[in-house]
DNA sequence: CGATTAATTGATACTTCTCAAATCCTGTGG
DNA sequence: CCACAGGATTTGAGAAGTATCAATTAATCG
């Protein structure tokens, strides 16, 4: 797991302008530098673990996560998505408690660990970086209740199609046009709320109707409009 | 609307313990109170107007709140409450973004306003405080990823037979035993995310299996183990 | 190249929504 | 205080949307 982007310092990273930490000093970036611990986690390794208490959090590097709770009878339900420049297990730290959800590569992951302590002096120092992590935190607050409302009233068939189209603005298009993200129907139907043969048939709907391309695992939007119509998206 | 609670500094305020400025200095608490401006709301009447920009946050000093968004067809989807001591506002203000949701006083609620600014500079002076924001707005996400799964994977009557509870438990019960908070029943179903009809059945249902006493809008749960189950509420 | 997991399809049952109609409340003005 | 209008609540019937179970086929990984 341990890998040697250890001896890249925080201030050469090259994605530190799109973590939270793009507003810290150099020397504050060194109080980072010194104490984090650069990992890779392989596609399905498990990240953090629902219910256990982290002591700190990580900052990805390069890779795609999913953050996912255990339901009932032990369904899975996607909650949200990380990639590159997001920071896990925050959520936990912040608040003092343990892991609500817990977090899974989906694709081998680079990320650097940075320890409870040097987050909450950094917190002590930098005013603009506490707003920065509340700016994130509440952001994220007004995410989920779009999610909420969208659980809530729209039909399974209306999900899935904004669900696309969410999963197309997250992860971006691959050079063959695909969805960059790599989700098996029982995940699409975990993030969706629904069953995985509800989501099999409507995915087949979609392809029949020429909205989207289906390629095994890859999806290809073709007539995002209409998806966007199907699913109420507005925006 | 104005009202003579502004007589009151802010630092005897009788909830001022309760609410998240109970880590600031006696200095830091009469920034707030040289600023405040206490308002009274009426029952049903908005306090804040999703899409808008807020000037700053109110601290509830008595009275409920629901938080709300507009989803499909214009129908309601409540996402959360607020009570005595709860801020509103602040998740538009520290994301810097509209509101994702409206808020409207379920009852006569007495509130203060703090402008923006002066929340800004106590963040700016007292990391504590930072701290406690962010303590709350992590938390609330958790509460959240809760609730997205619920959605997605409970039926209605789990979801109702939880809010029940989950009402008790935020509310608490008046002399009567009765839940310390009037709804109706559109209210409740835009909670539980069903239709009022659904809601209307399934309330009859636990009435006549005696695990609730209904009176209008007078809610007494009876059997709240059985209740429990029904929901699939473990802790 | 098996062995396992994932994806698909069909049939059926169940939950939930929608529409319609009737009754019950509640607040308001006379 | 009463009558009344308008909203809230309740109940029924039927339609629609989803889940579940079972069986088959396809894909993937050592």
């Amino acid at each position: 797991m341990e890998c040697n982007d250890n001896n890249v310092r925080c201030h050469q990273c090259p994605v530190k302008d799109i973590t939270s930490f793009n507003t810290l000093s150099k020397d504050q970036l060194d109080v980072i530098a010194d104490s984090k611990t650069c990992v890779v986690f392989k596609k399905g390794q498990i990240i953090m673990h629902e219910g256990n208490k982290p002591n700190g959090v990580y900052c990805i590097q390069n890779g795609k996560c999913k953050t996912h709770k255990l339901g009932i009878e032990g369904k899975e339900q996607i909650i949200r998505f990380a990639k590159t420049g997001d920071m896990l297990g925050y959520r936990s730290i912040l608040s003092d408690e343990p892991l609500s959800a817990s977090i899974t590569a989906l694709e081998d992951t680079h990320a650097c660990f940075v320890p409870r302590q040097e987050l909450f002096d950094i917190i002590d120092l930098n005013s603009r970086f506490s707003l920065e992590l509340m700016r994130i935190a509440c952001h994220e607050l007004g995410e989920a209740g779009r999610i909420i409302t969208n659980l809530a009233q729209k039909t399974v068939r209306e999900r899935l199609a904004e669900m696309l189209l969410i999963l197309e603005k997250t992860f971006g298009i691959t050079d063959e046009g695909n969805l960059d993200v790599s989700l098996t129907r029982e995940e699409i139907a975990n993030l969706v709320g629904t069953a995985t043969e509800s989501t099999i048939r409507l995915l087949s709907e979609f392809k029949e109707d020429k909205l989207i391309i289906l390629k095994g695992r890859k999806i290809k939007l073709v007539n995002k409009p209409k998806l966007a119509k199907i699913g109420n998206v507005f925006d």
